[in-house]
DNA sequence: AGATATAACCTAGCGTCACTAGGTATATGG
DNA sequence: CCATATACCTAGTGACGCTAGGTTATATCT
């Protein structure tokens, strides 16, 4: 599974993350990779620009948190646009595998 | 459903369409259409670099046919190599829908 | 004849985006 | 003291789908 397939499923992925309450950015990371049982195992490099894009585009906000031990943490929390995002782009990644899904899920009856 | 999603997709659609028979670039972009049902509708600019990068890499040859009637079409098909690469891009692919199945096709039992 | 549409091919350049590689700061265990 | 883990950041790179433009050939409509 190369990583040029992630290309315009992250936020997604991201989204539906956070659908399940706050998180900051590094959790956000472990729990991708739990939640994927490994698969997706994303750098930083990839998952803070992928935030930052994300509140930019208002479809998340940010808190700063300062713990009693330990450094700051940056807070995500999924706004109503981007729970109406998701909703959306739930939609547009049904139709997406459908397609491919012919293409590549031969065994499938629809496969025509 | 927006255009990004396709990165790192398109040559595995591209791959099955061609294992279904050979056909030429124009060709390829209709059945692909077709078989997507309109989810796919692919420019040329699209497709035809995608089957130059994919002979390139040895995955599918080409023959340039001159018909009695309308222009030259290069006729492309699958190699062996090419067959091959399409087996383990459907277990690729198999890895990845189920891991963004996850996160987005909560209705499915796995999701948790 | 000229215009338009469709089939069929091509490519230079653009924008997006995941990733690499590097950096910073705080705490813990050997 | 040093490595590891947690937690954040960003400049630059490479891959690639798409836009926009071009060419050649046949058919159709005015």
């Amino acid at each position: 599974m190369n990583a040029e397939m992630l290309k315009g499923h992250l936020d997604n992925v991201i989204l539906a993350t956070l659908e399940q309450g706050s998180a900051h950015g590094y959790a956000v990371i472990e729990e991708i990779r739990r939640r994927s049982r490994g698969s997706f195992n994303l750098p930083e490099g990839t998952v803070y620009p992928a935030l930052h894009r994300l509140e930019l585009a208002g479809l998340l906000a940010s808190d700063w948190v300062t713990p009693d031990a330990g450094r700051r943490k940056r807070v995500y929390t999924l706004t109503p646009t981007g729970k109406k995002a998701l909703k959306e782009r739930r939609e547009g990644w049904a139709e997406f595998s459908r397609a491919v899904g012919v293409f590549l899920e031969p065994d499938k009856p629809w496969a025509a």
